[in-house]
DNA sequence: AAATGCAATGTTATAACATTGCATTTGCGC
DNA sequence: GCGCAAATGCAATGTTATAACATTGCATTT
């Protein structure tokens, strides 16, 4: 939750984030993907949110302006934001955030709060290189280039 | 998922654990908690589990001896076996595993597949080490010496 | 223009996971 | 035995996620 420390490439509570959603529909179009409405609506709402949000929230926000939105709505298009590496899933408290990446191909820590679902990403090299190594050693691989981690942030410390 | 590269102080398959669970009744009795018989009986269905395994698949073990067992019964044993350290839930995917530390002094990774749910257990200072001082670095203090991934098992890669 | 294909969305229901609240029983020091 | 705290039984409910099937809208073919 400390921005300092963050990796963050835009500002987290921006209210116009016009730039960084036309930016996830040209990555998008370029996979041969379409960030429709919704989709880009669920984008929006992670975008403003400082925190991880839960479906269930999402759906309600969702409901104001399309009243028909039911539970898939939301899932289908958090499942294509993920897939698409614009959205993340915090397993451990059912939150999603917005992706936050530098860049891919940089692997990720994601330090989630769990007193104020604040979720930070950090890119260390240092852990990275050496979580692989170990994980290499023991047979394993890294399902995916994210590793969430349950710490406190400062502000709850 | 590979015996060579876990910790556990014991075998993971064992028919049986009962030393295992005399050792935990102990260190209960010791802090002044008291392993009852469905807290045992929690324990030892995950004792016996090689996999993590999910509240209501305990839940309808738990029931073969006692009928009237519903999901409190086991939420409640695994609330009390995780709070004495003697069990583990693995966030992302609603799967419980038993505890499997040398010690709770030395951190812990656990790595899950999220194939096939295996859950192993590494102790590594050097990723341990690099990820406390990139946490405190960034304002954040661990939340617990556990800190769970998701990646692929040898078996599964 | 009609038919077809196909991705996305709508709609309803239900599965899967977890907790709350309250009544009852049990273990245990006195 | 008595009183108390801890544990358990039990029903209802809350929360998270997916299954199954229908419909829409638009592009392509006939």
């Amino acid at each position: 939750m400390n921005p300092t420390n963050s990796v963050d490439i835009r500002p987290p509570f921006s209210g116009d984030n016009t730039e960084a959603l036309d930016r996830a529909d040209v990555a998008c179009r370029e996979r041969g993907a379409s960030l429709t409405a919704i989709r880009r609506e669920v984008l929006e709402l992670l975008y403003n949110s400082p925190t991880g949000v839960k479906a269930y929230d999402l759906l309600a926000r969702i409901k104001e302006a399309r009243p028909g939105a039911s539970p898939p709505t939301v899932y289908r298009a958090l499942d294509f934001l993920i897939e698409q590496g614009l959205a993340h899933k915090i397993g451990r408290m059912n939150l999603f955030v917005a992706c936050r990446h530098k860049s891919h191909l940089i692997p990720s820590l994601f330090l989630v709060c769990p007193k104020c679902s604040g979720v930070t990403e950090l890119q260390e090299q240092s852990v990275m290189s050496a979580l692989s190594s170990s994980l290499a050693a023991a047979g394993h691989r890294l399902e995916s280039p994210e590793v969430e981690i349950s710490a406190l942030c400062p502000k709850c410390l």
